[in-house]
DNA sequence: ATATTTATGTATTGATCAATACAAAAACAA
DNA sequence: TTGTTTTTGTATTGATCAATACATAAATAT
């Protein structure tokens, strides 16, 4: 389907991975076409023709954040034996992902736009619907270790899910002021100090 | 001072009240001049001859924000008998002050400019400065404690204050994420759940 | 060869941004 | 009264924003 026409002169997987970074970085808002564009190495019509808009650029940028960064903290969570080797992946995973030296500090998803009523409300949905995807992820995950006896079946998967999706956002906060790896690895280590009082039968 | 001069037509505390609100819910970038002088009820060169410039009327709101919204929060710390009091206080009094129905839910501070590398650099910084302030604060509670015998000697009060940190921190992303004031109760639940751990000599 | 199709670079669009110029208005001082 | 000082409303400034118009370049199709 592409092969009529003028090819193009760029690698559009590099120019996205390049545009991911910025709006990492900055923010979507913050993030300028200037500045998208001259991080990608190509023409503001360029940009246009191949993602259409900045909001679908980004949209396609948070695909990408979610496959390649997001991918190793959450994907491992249904795959690992129990709830607990779960929650603890995600926490110390997370602490070493934003404290890496070659990449921006702290989640995309979280610090992208926090803004409710942001200049575009459909980015901000669209962010906080993911949020809401990965705490459901893991309250899923605890809810099948009560099917599988790892958990009391009274054990409440919403407020535990809740909770250490709380400390993960936070760490994203901690991770931008400047928190050390070491820092945030304590952070998780306290943070699992609470399980077992949490996963306690009443 | 204020003597000569046509009089000031409007009342300076009430409008910078309305300009933080605006500031609290759109994030300092977000708020538009046009957004501001409509809340505040005044025209831009009003605005301009009683506060200067859009970062100093933000400085300015950020302050009557730490002072009032803030102040219900942080204050007690000193004043509360023991270092558990004044964690188990912080992380209460923040799920109540984030989900109130007449203000904006979440914290100013930390969401107003998350981007490390901002439109204005300068307000990124200031907020950082104030976040990392409020953690000093909890680590400075900490080690009365360990003066006055409430503690073991060798609790680790850094590691102790990042982590109440980062869950407070958290709920401010959960409660722009539409959390209920049960969910961040229940969220302070569970961090405080750990103290016993965190502070048990070892 | 010529026509068709798609991408590129230069330049520009209207909208919106923060910040002001300017003159009229409203107070006090003499 | 006549000056002086400060605020107000209207209108506008230059800068920057996201998004395009347009002509040219580079490929395939016939």
């Amino acid at each position: 389907m592409a092969t009529r026409g003028r090819p193009r002169g760029f690698d559009r997987e590099a120019a996205l991975t390049r545009a991911m970074e910025v709006f990492w970085e900055r923010g979507f808002d913050n993030a300028s076409l200037g500045e998208l564009t001259r991080a990608m190495g190509i023409n503001s019509p360029s940009l246009y023709a191949a993602f259409g808009s900045k909001e679908a650029l980004f949209q396609e940028a948070m695909a990408l954040y979610v496959k390649t960064a997001g991918g190793g903290i959450w994907d491992p969570v249904d795959s690992l034996a129990t709830a607990r080797d779960a929650i603890a992946h995600i926490l110390y995973a997370t602490a070493r992902a934003f404290t890496c030296h070659d990449r921006s500090r702290g989640c995309m998803i979280v610090l992208a736009s926090p803004q409710a009523q942001g200049s575009n409300p459909s980015i901000s949905d669209e962010l906080e619907q993911h949020r809401r995807g990965n705490r459901n992820c893991l309250e899923q995950r605890l809810r099948r270790a009560i099917d599988e006896g790892e958990l009391p079946s009274d054990t409440d998967c919403h407020a535990i899910a809740t909770f250490y999706s709380t400390v993960q956002h936070g760490m994203s906060i901690q991770a931008r002021d400047g928190a050390s790896r070491e820092e945030l690895l304590s952070v998780a280590d306290c943070a699992m100090s609470a399980w077992d009082n949490l996963t306690r039968a009443s």
